[in-house]
RNA sequence: GACCCCAUCGUCUAGCGGUCUAGGACAUCGCCCUUUCACGGCGAAAACACGGGUUCGAUUCCCGUUGGGGUCGCCA
């Protein structure tokens, strides 16, 4: 039954995404992994929105943000914190840090610093800050000097991080210079918010990105000055691009629903995909999103950094769609259709469109194509021939044409047994293979060279349009004008 | 430049000292099925980065080299 790891309901995960932009896909992995060990665990998993820098951040993204995990599913406990709002709460963590004297006022402007870090680049010297107003009293800075303040971070030994993927990592303190916790302005830093976010909010677990990990010493500088309980941590690696570089929008950073609406990718297929970027069950393929919750785990994921391939998600999509339901292909073809076609959908056109599903699923990769190939359904006549279909029919001979359509025609009943049978004594009366009789038929009623069964699309046709099609091909066949 | 992380087929990965003549999946190439295209089935080709150790024995452990990546902001 319970053959995953073992269950921890106290587990608190989040997922912390800043709203500057969509939910793209590497963002939307690390809320997958977050969503995934709280359910596995049978614990909670938070959204919180870090939207401390106010020029950057937006209404609109925050809405791609949301709209983009409700697509995927991955549902969050509780209300969402929106970090802005908590400033006030940072701002009087940083100033009992000031008080205990764990932190102390910086009167360095910023381009003082640029000049210490320009010089220090020039002498290829690590940069970082020097502590100039470590050990300084703000009595020696000028009256009514802005100020930042900033961390009075350990010196001396070395800290060590247990991560939960990447084992453990020991940085030494010197390395870590004093970081900023309030800004001149009086604003918290993100180093200082996601450290008291993540306390109050009772996260024990921190599930993000690899670039990340150095960040985490420096805010264990915080939890330790705070004498705070340090969360577990979890570093992911990165998703590259195809070329191994970084994820670049040519090869796949994108907005999840550039993968909904651009290039129509099932929820579920992302989802698989993503989980087995960097994470793996033996030689599990398909996963649903049960046995994930079931089997998900800290320890099998991956330390290296995986590349995005578009043709394994194609391919995990191609398997999703054949799987889906045909209402639900339906309604989301539908409007791909409309598009193409630019007119609205009847409803008896919709019906024929759901009537076609089952046909038309098991040949596409994504819903683009399905959209494409269930075109000849409605396209007007006559139809305009895709360049090999009218190739097609040139090399076909008009009589045969004329003998389909004579046959086709004299059918008292339209179905699969007796087109079958038309079709075969056709074939066998001009001494033909049913190849020679099928693709040129195909080309007159699809206009394509590629399609559902040959006798699923005259099914689907009706015997009228079937002979319609036939009869626009025919008029212009050579040898019957 | 400094610090940190990573390293199995083209790609995603299995492997957790002997079971490896290294398994699966995608992609590629054959064949089969077949009215086309898919689906499905069968098969082929394809990898332990390199060099040192440790060990009776390394893909698995350690070190180095090389190669990738990340971080060094009053951004998050």
């Amino acid at each position: 039954m319970s053959a995953g790891p073992a269950k921890n309901p106290s587990v608190v995960t989040r997922f912390a995404p800043s709203p500057t932009g969509f939910l793209h896909i590497g963002g939307a992995r690390t809320a997958l992994f977050n969503w995934l060990f709280a359910r596995h665990n049978g614990g909670q998993f938070q959204l919180r929105i870090e939207d401390t820098d106010r020029v950057r951040s937006t209404k609109e993204a925050i809405d791609a943000i949301i709209d983009g995990m409700r697509w995927l599913g991955l549902d969050w406990d509780g209300d969402i914190t929106y970090q802005f709002e908590r400033a006030p709460r940072h701002t009087e963590v940083a100033e009992e840090l000031l008080k205990a004297g764990k932190a102390y006022k910086c009167f360095a402007t910023a381009e003082e610093l640029e000049a210490m870090r320009a010089e220090q680049r020039a002498k290829k010297q690590p940069q970082r800050y020097d502590g100039r107003w470590r050990d300084r009293d703000p009595s020696e800075a000028p009256a009514g000097a802005p100020y930042v303040v900033r961390l009075k971070a350990d010196q001396e030994g070395e800290t060590t991080l247990h991560d939960l993927v990447q084992g453990d990592v020991t940085v030494k303190n010197a390395e870590l210079d004093d970081m900023i916790l309030l800004r001149s302005d009086g604003t918290p830093t993100y180093m200082l918010a996601v450290v008291v976010d993540d306390h109050d909010m009772g996260v024990n677990h921190v599930i993000r990105g690899d670039d990340h990990l150095n960040n985490t010493f420096r805010q264990l500088g915080i939890i330790r000055a705070m004498n705070w309980d340090a969360p577990q941590y979890a570093h992911i690696p990165l998703i590259h691009g195809a070329d191994g570089a970084k994820l670049s929008k040519r090869h796949g950073a994108l907005g999840v629903e550039a993968y909904r609406d651009d290039f129509g990718y099932l929820p579920e297929a992302i989802c698989n995909y993503l989980l087995r970027l960097g994470w793996g069950h033996g030689d599990d393929e398909i996963i649903t999103r049960e046995q994930a919750i079931e089997w998900f785990d800290l320890t099998s994921v991956g330390r290296s950094p995986s590349r995005f391939d578009f043709k394994k998600l194609e391919n995990i999509n191609g398997h999703y769609i054949r799987e889906a339901d045909d209402q639900r292909l339906t309604d989301l073809v539908k409007p791909r259709v409309e598009k193409t076609l630019e007119h609205a959908l009847s409803s008896s056109e919709q019906a024929l469109l759901l009537q076609a599903m089952p046909f038309l699923k098991s040949r596409a990769k994504n819903l683009n194509e399905l959209a494409e190939n269930s075109l000849f359904l409605f396209e007007k006549r006559p139809l305009k021939l895709e360049e090999k279909a009218a190739k097609q029919l040139e090399n076909t001979s008009g009589s045969l044409l004329a003998i389909l359509r004579k046959t086709l025609g004299d059918l008292p009943a339209w179905d699969s047994e007796s087109l079958e049978k038309a079709l075969h004594d056709v074939a066998e009366q001009a001494d033909l293979k049913m190849g020679k009789v099928a693709q040129p038929l195909r080309a007159a009623l699809t206009g394509r060279t590629v399609s559902p069964g040959i006798f699923d699309v005259m099914i689907l046709l009706g015997q009228d349009e079937s002979l319609a099609r036939l009869d626009d091909q025919l008029s212009l066949s050579p040898t019957h004008s």
